[in-house]
DNA sequence: CATGAATGAGAGTTCATTCAT
DNA sequence: GATGAATGAACTCTCATTCAT
């Protein structure tokens, strides 16, 4: 496959991230990207066989893309309180935008795709982010900045409450405040006490 | 609606929700019911039009039993941390469940149907579960079982956290132990110690 | 199934059964088969799921009539010889139709289906037939109509050659005369002269 | 053309005679053949450009290496019996080994082609095997080794029955006994008992 | 000569929905 | 009310064939 091959294949994942965010996973079909690619039908065979082979790749993009935003915010010189901080609030951008995101696509795939755990990308990006959040609090114990007995159990406890605003964002609605208020309630509870935006 | 097509329309419902459960939302065809049901293709639309007025109905008979069982436990005497745990160890019961509840098919549903908020079954459950767990904890405090500081954000913030806890498991699986850690570092923010299994 | 479903479903038959005989078995398909009978796509599916399952069905109701057809010939008060030559002029003349036959479409089934022995309806017809010409060599040579050492073998014989007059009919085509000489031929070995006809 | 091309095409028709070895004639696409010689789609359209067009080619190698074969056979000193016994048993070789020759291929060809008689190789290759086992039995009767009334009509004989060997074995298989019972049978009415292997 | 990407027709199959009985 | 046959749209997937490079 040559270099032409490769640019074709990046411009249909591209186009078909597209499709997915507008429509999430499962109603998507072959033809709808077909059609978004402007190619034909048996065009996008010869690169992918499925909807679920091209959102895989989508994925695996996307999570390339999401750790080189994440290691740019740690490369500024910050407090761990800043970073923590910036952290949830690029949360609650995306959270907000909820519709144009691939989280939904993203649990419709998990809902019928049960993955063995080594291949789960979704729970690697849970432990990792857990891991960092655990770090970043440690650091701002030391220092100071953070109140903290349970560094690990407040990390986890973190990420499972923004899993819970996400998947509620996509469920039931979420307004700025609301995630605002749990972001505070969270500082709070690390003895952090948010400012008004 | 005579009394028998109200049986009928009632073992549609109990027929469908098994089909639910098995297979999420989007993946059930009206076929797929007629076919659980034993009925005929025709007899299926003398009741309902589609697959997601069936699962609306099938929603809210599970509501009204779900709300049923809540008010069960209410009942008995018994101090706010009990009633709490009591509550958590339901949730978590549910919770590794996993395959056998309506949860996928819930999820599913709503990514494909924004309704309204006052139509948001969903949304209304969580506002009323947050009400009850706030003025059980504010119970506890008063009788000086917990330690809180804002009841209304801690009640939140739990539910947020179930929340994140039921999509995780849908996705990226769930252990007793991952959900036991998260119920005690629930409990210990109100100063509660779980003592082991 | 009522009582319409079974008519309809012999109309498909008989419909199917022309659709073969006019283009083998491999060239047809579902789609052939809905245009010739005149229905819709999807109301074919409701009676066969493949053209394979069709085929099957249009062969066995072949063998029954074409059973028929041999028990007609034999009820009638004839010598063995008769009976003999009346069988070998059938072979003939559905040799001749060619085109007009199952045959093609039957040798292409078998192609490409290795059917397990007790499901081959061709062998069966084939040993069954070798029995009955046995039959009738034995009562031929027993009223001294013919003369031979291994009825069994004889009979065996006959088959082998009408099978191959049978295949050559349709790769290198038959004329009316190339029969003859071998029904002649099979004739004279069991001493039995043909007048011309 | 050059005698690269010359070369090229003729690894290309000895790779998808053994494509149709394994799949017959009609089931077997450019795509295959492609694929079996690892060569480009196009590069196929620059030598053939059908499927058709490349199954004759191979069985015109095909006739031209039998042709072969025979001369060898006939080359040795030894007796007409001897010729004949020889012939039988290679055509049993042929018939047993069934799935491993172009046997069903050739028939699936000629069963979509009504090829004009002046181009039906089978036809020559069977009305030439004819005169050869003709000249065969009729050398057999002057020695004594064969008795004999009609040689010809003996001889056609012959043939149509492996005809009917042949057919049989692709479609109600074949075992060794039977042919070799058909082979003595043959044999027996040309005077000669086999002796069993 | 040779490549292989691209096209588009067409086959198989499934279902929501209707309607005569 | 209830049935289930029938329709037709939609989707997946495969290939013969072409053509720019």
């Amino acid at each position: 496959m040559g270099e032409k091959s490769i640019q074709k294949k990046k411009y249909i994942l591209e186009t078909a991230r597209k499709v997915f965010v507008e429509k999430g996973f499962k109603k998507v079909t072959m033809k709808d990207i077909v059609e978004a690619c402007g190619i034909s039908r048996g065009g996008l065979y010869l690169y992918f066989d499925s909807t679920s082979q091209i959102f895989m790749e989508v994925m695996r993009l996307e999570t390339q893309e999401a750790d080189d935003v994440f290691s740019d915010s740690i490369k500024e010189d910050a407090t761990a309180a800043d970073i923590l901080i910036l952290f949830l609030q690029e949360q609650k951008k995306e959270l907000l935008r909820r519709k144009d995101t691939l989280t939904q696509a993203i649990y419709e795939f998990y809902f019928e795709n049960d993955l063995p755990k080594k291949d789960n990308i979704l729970k690697k990006q849970f432990d990792s982010a857990v891991k960092i959040i655990e770090k970043l609090i440690e650091a701002g114990v030391e220092n100071g900045e953070f109140y903290c007995e349970d560094c690990k159990g407040t990390a986890r406890n973190i990420m499972f409450v923004l899993e819970g605003l996400k998947i509620s964002s996509q469920t039931i609605g979420m307004k700025a405040e609301t995630v605002d208020r749990e972001i505070s309630f969270i500082l709070s509870g690390l003895g952090v006490e948010m400012e008004e935006e």
